[in-house]
Formats: structure tokens, C-alpha cells, sequence
DNA sequence: CTGAAAGCGCTTACAG
DNA sequence: CTGAAAGCGCTTACAG
């Protein structure tokens, strides 16, 4: 056991000068290289090139005789040299650009990474997860960037005033976006969830209920599910409801449920029904009606958004919107796929679903 | 603007045939190399690679001129040339092993994520995820850690039977892994909370309150989390407990807790607190002591673990213990650095803390 | 302290 | 269809 126990196994040897070869060579198991693989199947290494790449152009017989022979070796191409060569890197950069670490505790935002990784796999292609939440972490990412190590970045929690992406433009890396980017960075394509239409159907449904007195919490107005939810609730709600309906949450926060929830009964103690702009938001929410009073949904009904793990631990369940995060980080790496291969990218809205349980 | 837009954008030029450069050359714009500095500055490559290394054995005046000569061109480093010579990834993968994608949703999971990707960043070295949970994208991640990609990985879930373990273990690839490993996979070096000390910080809380039937709802048994957090419970109500005060959930689901604590009830009926091994866990628990009619925590006190946001979004919220999920990833990295260096690894055991707040 | 040179493992026009 | 050869951008003993 734990033979990684021992200092000689914690570091990769280092190549061995070429003048210097001879007995340490047996020790080394650097692994069966092209030119390996060439002479066990009796052809030029750039035969050998060929079949592991397009591979037009190639004798049947040769192709078999490789085949046969990188099975046999255990072959296993070096993407650093290959990547030397033909300067793709195989990989793609997920760059959260979030100064709070608040993000990583949004459920949404692993989803959404599991299947950006997923889909990558799928091809073949890697991902690398970086920070840019600091002005030292930003360089990073740019130097790296820039620096040819990713074909294309995927970009998460980008700001009005984030300076990364118009940085990021300017090097004219292949990028997409997770949602609509407000201010800057609009020629970023992007794919998210239909916030709008989302928000709609949850309004639509909470006044189908016979709701009449329809209150909203907001997510921050500096982001695309901050606005785009509100707007879905004007829309069903009208532009001329009363203000005192309407509150902004500071942030994504539990807290900030509170807070905001807090002044909505203060303005408003008539309401009937809250649709508020994020599950978790919702929670902070619940715990101030509960507070008050207010039975939820009898007094109250509430409707989330985002179907994340706190919608089901609330009590009663939150009736919420669903946004399939899986979907986005999918077509994500499509629409960036598209991009490597020259064709004009696209934005992308995937479809939410109204999931209805006990809160409305 | 969007000048991403064009295909001409969309992908990298290939590198120019040596015998077809020219006025192509022009429009290329590879970003200086090594030779560019070095003739900038007036040294040979082989200086500038001193001063980009180690720099022993470099006249203050060489690496002056160097230095000034890196930061006029806007030089950097091509990690693919040099991990060809080197061997060295300068980059770990963070491998998920977990069959379900319910893990993603574990918010504890995506705090560790972060930590480890900021602690590799301040080291100038990135983190590349991959997921293992099929059989083929097993195979995937083993053929690249064995192509050298990464010079260690960081494991995370792995679970009893998991035949990753082993195989990386022969491959003979720097690991540690999150959490002591269960059954196979005993050599790897671990770092984790102090899940036993925790539990029983947690049970003993509740004894002190005057709680005397407590019992407990335990993770599935084939984790770490689960037996260890057991074992804590049993030090301070002892070995001799009735059995029925103890059920283990099926998963770490809400709905297992729900299930758990409805075995526990029929049980036990008389019981008066619980101590529960994870808050989603905890929120299914509550769920069903309310329609049983039980108040928490006036007829039943409750204790979770993790301190997940899912722990603020109960009513009342939830007492439970906090693992320090952001210094177990410090820590990973760091011990993985440790091997690099050819230090014997330590397993690393960090501390958890009681967090009071109104379920017990 | 430093330059010249070999080599890391691949890809790709070129000339059969 | 295939081999020989150049080159990608770096590092590192070697011989000053």
C-alpha cells in the first residue's frame, strides 16, 4: 500500500538530459511514445500522426496495423506536445466572476458546472475552473488566457462593470455567457432561462388562484434575473401597479429576504400573495410572514424561482420555478463549439417550468 | 463590437507551415517567445529560461535586461512547451466520483470547489474537474492523469467500492482525497473534518439541555460522514442505546430524511431530540415532526450538520455543526503540494463548531 | 555566469 | 497513400 508514501514517487522525474541517458532509462516508464507505436506497427510516425487525427488519407491495412499497435503499447497521446504544434488546447476556461464566495453556495451554480464539464467530456475536452473575483485573480485568468492554455471560455456572474469581459473581448478569445450580460460585454453571446417568461407564468398562475393584492421581491437590478423576473411580473401585473408592491432585494441572500419582506408588509400589509425572485430569497421570506403571523399560503401565497435544494426545505415546499440549469450549461458549451468551428454565434433562452407544491 | 461574431475569430490560426510563412507571418500575431526576449534583451534563450526559472546563476545585469525585455514584449510562458520538457502539468484534477449528480447540489461541495481552485490559483496552478461517475468517463479521467496531464489529483466522494481509487493508486499519481477513504483506497492521504468530535459536541449540547431521549438519524454507512458521525453520537449516549433511537437514511436526501424520521417516530414516540448527520437531512426531519404535530423544539429539539444555507432556510432554523469546508480545501492543496515535494503526507483532521440557533 | 545545442512528442506540407 | 524532415517553444546538462 501507500507507495505514494515515499518521496520518490512525489515528484515526476524529470526528463533526462540526453547526453545523460542510459541506466536511469529503464526506470523511467515515461510511456510508449508515436515513434513507439510507428516502429511496433512498421510504419513512419506520420502515419501514425494520421490515424490519430482525421485520418484520410490512410491504407486500411496501415490503420489496422496502428490500431492493433496503440492498444498494444497502451499508447496515449501528450496534448502538450500536440498542443505545441497545433496551438488548441483541448480545454475551455469556466471563469466565475464573482467577488463573494456568496455564488458558491448557489446550488445553481454547481448544476450549471456539472454540466458544462459533462458536455465537455462528452467531447473529449477539458475544463479549467477559475476565480476571477480579484483584481490579482483577474490578471491570472487573463495572463492565462491569453497565453493560448483554453480554445474558449465560459463566463458566470459577470457584472455590470466587471472589466474582464471587454478584456476578455479584446483578446478575442472564443466566449459565452451564462444570461444576458447587462451593461458591458454585449457582444458576448449567451445562454440562460427564459427569466421573463418564467416570472410571467408564476404571476399568471398566483392570480389564476384568485390572488388580487400581488407583491413582488426582486433579485439586485444589476443582474439579468434581477431585472428580467421583474419585468416578467409587470407584464402580469401591469406597469402601473402600485409601487409599494414592489421591493428590490439588496442581494441573492436569505437575508436579504428578510429584509426586503419585512418592508413589503410595512408598505403594503394588505398583500396577498409575494412572488419573489429567487428560492432562497423566498425562504428569508417565509421566515418573516411566519413571524408576522401571516399563514403561508393561506394569507400569503409565495412563488420562487430557481427549484434549488431550500425549495424543498421550507415547509410548506416551495411552489417555484424551475430553471433548468442542466439545459444552459449544455448549450453553453455548444454554442461555444460553434463558435471553434466559425459559424456565427446564437443566444440562447431554455424554457422554465412551473413546479407547483405547497406555498401557493 | 462582437468581432467574435466572425468565423474568422471564431478559431485560432494553425500554426504556418515553415516553408509557406511570409506575409502570413504578419497577420498572425503569435505573442512573443522566448528568442524574442532574449534578443531584446540581448542574452541568449537560454538566460531568459534562467531568470524564468529557478534564476540562480544569472548576473543581476542579465536579469535586469531580461526582466525588462519580458515586460516590454508582453512575453508569457508557453506551458504546453514547457510541460513537454518538463513533465510538469503545473495544473491537479479535482475528480468527482459520484455517480449521482446529486452531489452538485450539495452546497458544502461547491465551497470545498472553491477553495481548492483559489488555493491552487495563489499557487499559480489550475484546477481541472472532472467527473468519474460512469464507467467511460472513469476511463477517461485515468487515461489523462496517466498522460501526465496533472501532476496529482484531489478526490473527492469516492465511495467503498470505488474502483478509481486503486487505479489511480497504481498509476502511482500524487492523490488526497476528501474525507477518509472507506474500505479500498486506505493509502491515500485524506484531509477532512472532525465529523466524530462534531457529532458529539452536538449530542452532548443537547443532553446538557436536559434532552434524555436522543436519538439520531445517521448518514448512508458507506461514507465517512455517516459511520464517523454515528460514532460520535454513540460516545456520548453510549454503546448500550436502545437500537430503536438509531435509524441510518438511505442517501443524504431531504426525502430520506423524511423517511428516517418517520421510522424513528413509530419507534420511538418518545423521543425528544435528534441529532441528524446532515441539514438536508435535518429539514426532511422537521418536515415530518410537524405533521406528526411535534414542535420543534419545544417537544423535539434538533441538531444538524454542515452548516449549508439549507440550515438558515428552515423555521425555526436550524443548530448544527459547522465544517469548515473552505480550510479542507487550503488543506488538500496543500498536503498535495507536500507530496510534490517528497514530503511524507499527513492526514489532516480540522475542526468543527457548534452553531446554536433555534432548533435546539 | 552564459551560449550553443539537443531534445521533449507531436503535426503537417512536401515530394514522392 | 506514405516517409522524411522541419518546426512548435521551451529547459537543461555541458563546456566554457
Amino acid at each position: 500500500m501507500a507507495e505514494n508514501r515515499t518521496a520518490a514517487v512525489g515528484q515526476r522525474a524529470p526528463a533526462p538530459h540526453p547526453k545523460s541517458r542510459g541506466a536511469a532509462r529503464r526506470a523511467m516508464r515515461k510511456g510508449p511514445t508515436i515513434d513507439d507505436v510507428a516502429k511496433l506497427a512498421g510504419v513512419s510516425r506520420g502515419t501514425v500522426s494520421r490515424v490519430l487525427n482525421g485520418a484520410r488519407y490512410v491504407s486500411p491495412a496501415a490503420r489496422t496495423a496502428v490500431e492493433r499497435a496503440m492498444k498494444e503499447s497502451g499508447y496515449v497521446v501528450n496534448q502538450s506536445a500536440r498542443t505545441l504544434v497545433t496551438r488548441r488546447a483541448n480545454a475551455v476556461a469556466f471563469i466565475v466572476s464573482e467577488p463573494q464566495e456568496r455564488l458558491f453556495e448557489d446550488p445553481n451554480f454547481s448544476v450549471l458546472l456539472r454540466s458544462c464539464t459533462q458536455e465537455l467530456g462528452e467531447r473529449d475536452a477539458n475544463l479549467v475552473l477559475m476565480l476571477a473575483g480579484t483584481a490579482s485573480a483577474r490578471s491570472r485568468v487573463l495572463r492565462f488566457v491569453r497565453a493560448g492554455h483554453v480554445d474558449g471560455v465560459l463566463l458566470v456572474s459577470t457584472h455590470s462593470g466587471d472589466p474582464l469581459i471587454a478584456q476578455l473581448q479584446e483578446s478575442r478569445v472564443p466566449a459565452v455567457s451564462c444570461g444576458r450580460s447587462l451593461g458591458t460585454g454585449v457582444g458576448v453571446p449567451y445562454v440562460g432561462a427564459d427569466d421573463r417568461g418564467g416570472a410571467r407564468s408564476m404571476v399568471d398562475y398566483l392570480r389564476r388562484a384568485g390572488r388580487r393584492r400581488i407583491a413582488t421581491i426582486a433579485g439586485p437590478l444589476d443582474t439579468p434575473g434581477g431585472v428580467d423576473r421583474l419585468d416578467g411580473y409587470r407584464d402580469v401585473v401591469g406597469e402601473d401597479s402600485p409601487r409599494r408592491l414592489v421591493v428590490a432585494a439588496a442581494d441573492w441572500s436569505h437575508a436579504a429576504g428578510e429584509e426586503a419582506m419585512t418592508r413589503l408588509l410595512e408598505a403594503s400589509p394588505d398583500l396577498d400573495a409575494v412572488f419573489v425572485a429567487s428560492d432562497l430569497l423566498a425562504a428569508g421570506a417565509m421566515a418573516v410572514l411566519r413571524r408576522a403571523g401571516r399563514t403561508v399560503p393561506d394569507d400569503v401565497a409565495v412563488g420562487g424561482f430557481d427549484d434549488s435544494p431550500v425549495a424543498v426545505a421550507t415547509d410548506p415546499q416551495l411552489t417555484t420555478v424551475r430553471q433548468p440549469l442542466d439545459l444552459i450549461g449544455t448549450h453553453m458549451v455548444r454554442v461555444l463549439q460553434g463558435v471553434f468551428e466559425g459559424q456565427t454565434p446564437v443566444n440562447v433562452i431554455v424554457p422554465t417550468e412551473l413546479v407547483v407544491r405547497g406555498t401557493a
